[in-house]
RNA sequence: GCCCAGGUGGUGGAACGGUAGACACAGGGGACUUAAAAUCCCCCGGGGAAACCCAUGCGGGUUCGAAUCCCGCCCUGGGCACCA
């Protein structure tokens, strides 16, 4: 009989009895209620999963397996977001083959979960390189084709030198590629865009309908960037050309004095004057050669050129100089502003470093004069002709009904969101399923040649040009069009999060050779209940797979337009990293204190060249501690614990030894709990608990029970699994102290006792599977606590008949009484004005109010 | 600069507007032991002999009562950033 926790012992046994009795294999019992919960699908890599990939797994499968004892159809899947490059430069770097390496890795992540006890249904696992899967990526690629979705179009795009693919905006961290960290170039390309832009609007309202942490909707409304506005066309001085701008201060357009083209804009060489040709044309060729990080850089100096040409400002009839200067883009809105330099801080650096006017034309309500730039919008007009003393807001609208009135523009919403370029210059990834004809056309690949496979090839570099190595490929290139004829079929891959756009799907119906999916099992099980991952991937695959869901809802392949009902996202952990100081004579980049090293050269140098800082754990930190580690050390069950109880579910957390140590003490506790009351058990208390007679500590202990599962049931499905723990050690330590002092002769405290504990088990089962199963077994009872049902807490039996009561005066607390839970707020104001502290300190005073709150406190208000 | 989170003991963290510090970690004391480890019990925000007083980043406010609500600051972490 166990007394103590083995992990090692009772830790495989359970994992082998789970998975021989297929425990973890998906309900489908239709009088059931579902519940879908799903962690990011991981990319699997070669250093395999760290304890702190483990922060959202953990969770998840508590969630789970109460779920399951609650009797929902779960469905807890994982699989493999097998594409991309970190696979490919592995294989190409050992010279084998990404499949085989990312069956590998994959097999190691599925090792390391099982080691700590997720329970998934490998039944339904998928890997997204797998032909059977991304056959139908293909599938749905087309039909984004067919709806004119997926477009073909040649545009400076960010080409990453060192991944040498391109990237979508996403991807790009303030001028870097988000994997690599290498500042991106641009490069002339043909690539394949997503249309995401048609549903910029949706994708912001439907926000709204989810539940999801607000940061992340906030940056996903900020990375759409809505912003309303007006378009209208100015006509430059002297020619038949015109161009048009967007701004939002429309009612700042008296203080257009100069407006700006981006120097990629198609105006720029026909509207240049003679004298200021060379100058201009030597100004856009700088423009074009600055990468995107440099010319976005914070607290760059303004730079620009004068065209030599002036435009009429409609409103004025003032001719505004215009200049071309790259702070304008090309990429939003029309690529042409009006300038407003008293009233944006932007155009007021650049009036003001090329000595253009600056003129105020918006004055603060309150009449104060304030120094230019004044950016509010709560003004009003001034030296604005007939609309001077119009609010902004009323400006803005009797502006923008003169322009669409006149014909000369109208009013119009821009977003900062741009179409998603999908294509990648790689070998490891999705075949885009579409051919190039002869004569230029591109044609879908027919569904029943799907899927186009990756021709299994030894070499498969990638390319400095731009141009996907399976472009060399002869034998994958060389095809026929849909009437026979030579053709060519595309060379490019699709970006990795083509696939984790629909992968949510498949589970649904993961081994279905016929379709995609059946829709009667995606309607089942769709949307996602819970969906668990990290933060960073807030603009990247949330958006994708938002936009993909909406198309199939266009396209009637799925009744729901949003794919996740609930996110959550976990905390990081973190863990002791050793730097060392500085040498002589080394230079750190900006924002270091020292260098990284490993612990090995910590331990070797003296300790004053050594600190230590708390860094995300990572392989390239050196810093890891594996499942592996941490199991054999600990045990799963006490690392789950560790894990859930540290912090709150969405706080990054400090791996600590000794706090883990803390957690394997409470499951020994739960042994050596479990071990001292195993023959006072008694298999059927229920029926006897309803007619036995209690005394105080036994009916405190009831108490304690059912405050535990209330406690604790609602805690998990708030994922507040830090403050569940805690009530599971409280509810441990109130049967440990009940075990120690009751009187086991008495039926009642049998009964009392064999209630808690089996309840302790049910509760802690989805927290510590293996402990729960342990422990049950050893009480003689059956089956796996996983099959049990989840406890219901009684109501009557979570009062008590005496409460605490809690007098103040003027609000300080005075003195606690017991009180019987039924007293009235008559009775308790009395027995507060009757207690001899509270008559101390109401002394001499009047009583002037006395606040009841029945059941907790009394406050006697005095002066 | 803008948008999100956060600031509570020595530490991680608890706390429907109602006893601030649950539950842990570390620390101290004790029991058991030849001894140590493990385990068990007790103490553990600060000041004060005590009565009491002071304490939830800072300053105001609302309230019988504020860690919690409101206003104004400061600091930390994360995200975005010349988007007109």
């Amino acid at each position: 009989m166990p007394d103590r926790y083995e992990p090692a012992i009772i830790e495989p046994k359970w994992q082998q009895r789970w998975r021989e009795a297929d425990l973890f294999r998906t309900g489908e019992d239709p009088n059931r209620p579902k519940f879908y919960c799903l962690d990011f699908f991981p990319y699997p890599s070669g250093s395999g999963l760290s304890v702190g990939h483990l922060k959202n797994y953990i969770p998840t499968d508590v969630l789970s397996r109460k779920k399951v004892m609650e009797g929902f159809n779960v469905l807890h899947p994982m699989g493999w977001d097998a594409f991309g490059l970190p696979a490919e430069t592995a294989a190409i770097r050992e010279k084998r083959h990404p499949a085989d390496l990312i069956r590998e890795y994959a097999e190691t992540y599925k090792r390391q979960q099982n080691l700590v006890g997720i329970g998934y249904d490998w039944s339904r696992e998928i890997s997204s390189s797998d032909p059977e899967f991304y056959k139908w990526t293909q599938w749905i690629f087309l039909i984004l084709f067919k709806r004119g979705l997926a477009y073909q179009g040649e545009f400076p795009a960010n080409w990453c030198p060192v991944d040498k693919t391109v990237l979508a905006n996403e991807e790009v961290e303030g001028g870097r590629c988000w994997r690599c960290g290498n500042p991106v170039e641009k490069k002339m390309l043909k690539q394949w865009f997503f249309k995401i832009t048609e549903y910029a609007q949706r994708l912001l309202d439907d926000l709204d309908e989810i539940e999801w942490p607000e940061g992340i909707k906030a940056m996903q409304r900020n990375w759409i960037g809505r912003s309303e506005g007006v378009e209208f066309r100015w006509n430059v001085v002297g020619t038949d050309k015109s161009f048009t701008v967007f701004t939002t201060r429309i009612d700042t357009v008296f203080g257009a004095t100069f407006c700006v083209l981006s120097p990629e804009h198609p105006l720029v060489s026909e509207i240049v004057t003679e004298e200021r040709r060379e100058s201009v044309e030597q100004y856009v060729l700088e423009a074009s050669r600055l990468n995107e990080q440099d010319r976005l850089a914070v607290g760059r100096e303004k730079t620009g050129v004068f065209s030599g040409a002036y435009a009429e400002n409609p409103f004025s009839g003032e001719k505004a100089p215009v200049w071309i200067a790259d702070y304008v883009l090309m990429g939003y809105g029309t690529g042409a502003i009006m300038a407003v330099p008293g009233h944006d801080e932007r155009d007021f650096e650049f009036a003001k470093k090329f000595g253009l006017e600056i003129r105020q034309v918006i004055e603060p309500l309150d009449g104060v004069e304030r120094a230019l730039p004044f950016e509010a919008t709560d003004g009003r007009m001034v030296n604005s002709g007939e609309f001077d003393g119009l609010t902004c807001a009323e400006g803005q609208s009797r502006l923008a009904d003169v322009i669409e009135s006149r014909g000369i523009g109208a009013r119009r919403v821009n977003y900062r969101l741009r179409d998603w370029l999908v294509s990648r210059q790689r070998y490891w990834g999705c075949p885009i399923p579409v051919v190039h004809t002869a004569d230029g056309e591109i044609e879908a690949v027919p569904e029943s040649e799907l899927p186009v496979l990756l021709p299994p090839v030894e070499s498969y570099e990638p390319t400095e040009t731009g141009e996907s190595p399976l472009a060399a490929i002869e034998e994958f290139v060389q095809t026929t069009d849909s009437r026979g004829r030579p053709a060519r079929r595309e060379t490019d891959t699709m970006s990795g999060f083509a696939c984790s756009s629909w992968y949510f799907l498949r589970f649904c119906d993961p081994r279905n050779s016929e379709r995609a999916w059946d829709p009667k099992k995606v309607e089942y099980w769709m949307p996602v209940d819970c969906y668990v991952g990290g933060a960073e991937h807030a603009v990247l695959h949330l958006l994708y797979a938002r936009f993909w869901t909406k198309v199939l809802y266009d396209e009637g392949l799925v009744p729901f337009k949003e794919p996740f009902s609930v996110l959550r996202n976990q905390g990081m952990l973190l863990a002791q990293t050793p730097f060392r100081k500085p040498r002589e004579g080394e230079t750190l980049h900006v924002g270091e204190e020292g260098v990284q090293i490993s612990f090995e050269e910590a331990a070797q140098l003296p300790p004053d060249q050594v600190f230590y800082r708390w860094e995300k754990m990572s392989k390239s930190k050196g810093n890891v501690v594996t499942p592996e580690e941490a199991v054999s050390r600990y045990g799963a069950d006490a690392l789950r614990v560790y894990e859930l109880f540290e912090a709150p579910f969405e706080q990054t957390i400090q791996w600590t030894d000794e706090r883990v140590m803390g957690a394997v003490r409470f499951v020994n506790r739960v042994f050596k709990v479990s071990d001292s009351l195993r023959k006072n058990f008694i298999r059927n208390w229920r029926s006897g608990v309803t007619s036995a007679q209690f005394d105080r500590s036994e009916s405190a202990l009831r108490f304690a029970t059912h405050c535990a599962i209330e406690k604790v049931s609602k805690d998990i499905d708030d994922f507040r699994f830090n403050t569940a723990v805690a009530a599971l050690m409280e509810f441990v330590n109130s049967i440990s102290d009940f075990a120690r002092t009751a009187d086991f002769n008495r039926e009642s405290a049998r009964l009392a006792a064999s209630e808690a504990i089996e309840n302790l088990l049910l509760l802690i089962a989805p927290v510590a599977p293996h402990t729960a199963d342990e422990v049950w077994e050893s009480y003689g009872l059956e089956g796996f606590t996983l099959n049990k049902t989840w406890p219901k807490a009684d109501p009557s039996l979570m009062k008590m008949d005496e409460v605490t009561v809690v007098l103040q005066v003027n609000g300080k607390v005075r003195a606690n009484i017991q009180a019987p839970a039924s007293s009235t707020q008559e009775d308790l104001e009395r027995l507060a004005l009757e207690n001899e502290k509270v008559r101390q300190h109401i002394g001499d005073l009047a009583v002037r109010k006395v606040i009841v709150v029945p059941g907790k406190l009394v406050n006697v208000v005095v002066g």
